[in-house]
DNA sequence: TCTTGTCAACGAAGGTCTTCGTAATTCCCA
DNA sequence: TGGGAATTACGAAGACCTTCGTTGACAAGA
């Protein structure tokens, strides 16, 4: 039987694409994406910088969600999947992000332009702005900035 | 040991959120989030309507990706969590969606607003405008009139 | 009637993800 | 130097997802 080994685990869940073949600077390709649970740990470290084990836990759980060992053993999975790097010098080891906020928001963006918005990033901004008529005027007045320099800079169609 | 039964599988991959607060109309919020194969079946069906099992692997597979048994179940599994319907009255069940293409985009949206972008949709939406230079002038104009509708009704700060 | 082909149902295997319990390690302090 | 406390490492369990093989039902044609 053939049974084609899977990537990312085989439960990529709702969202994936996994293609990597946009003209991305830096080629953060070899990471996986992130699960739910890493996602939350990655927020952590995108707020607050470098931090222990015992912080993120702390910061995420101080309620008494999951177990010190939950984030531990997550956070070391994600070690092994370069989704952070580790300072291992000290005995509290420090991890660090080792993928950018912008650059996970970009993956999860185009795998959603794929799979839902039939590769249109203009239908889901279309989506998302009627979805969020909450924005600030600063905020739309950034928007329409960007819009201009879109009409401006390349001339598709 | 506490060990909470996680409610959509419990590894929902990177979005999620779940909560089902928003002003909804109609409240679809008895149905779990697609996982990836189950998309993908939904696009199908979104697409062409109604289908039976053998169309929807027909159309997804027919290169031989995955066989026909394995759409049948995870068509069948849709249909225990009440993502399509079915009408069994011929022999070939006859599939049908049963969340709308909207209502899932809205859902997806949503989710990736909580988890990546601070619960701010204008971030998103600069991000997706970003990453998407390749609009047509039609698309560029229809996102300036919804911007302007947004201006001129919900005057926020 | 017998055969052949289609289809739904069932069960199971192999992977991930999430969550811990437990053991081993290390550091500090009395 | 001998606990204790904090941390890391290891392994495992439970839940799901994805994929199929197999079986049984059923229909159409020879």
């Amino acid at each position: 039987m053939r049974r084609p080994l899977r990537v990312n685990g085989g439960r990529l869940d709702g969202l994936t694409a996994t293609d990597d073949t946009m003209p991305n600077t830096h080629a953060n390709s070899a990471v996986p994406r992130p699960t739910e649970a890493e996602l939350d740990i990655l927020r952590v470290l995108w707020d607050r910088g470098a931090c222990t084990v015992r912080e993120v836990h702390e910061q995420l759980h101080a309620d008494g969600g999951a177990g010190y060992t939950t984030v531990l053993k997550l956070m070391q999975i994600m070690h092994a999947k370069n989704l952070v790097s580790r300072d291992d010098a000290q005995r509290a080891h420090v991890y660090r992000a080792a993928v950018t906020r912008q650059r996970t928001q970009k993956r999860f963006l185009a795998e959603m332009v794929t799979r839902l918005f039939n590769g249109s990033p203009s239908q889901l901004v279309l989506h998302a702005l009627g979805e969020a008529p909450r924005a600030s005027k600063a905020e739309l007045r950034q928007i329409r900035e960007l819009l201009d320099r879109i009409d401006r800079r390349g001339k598709p169609q």
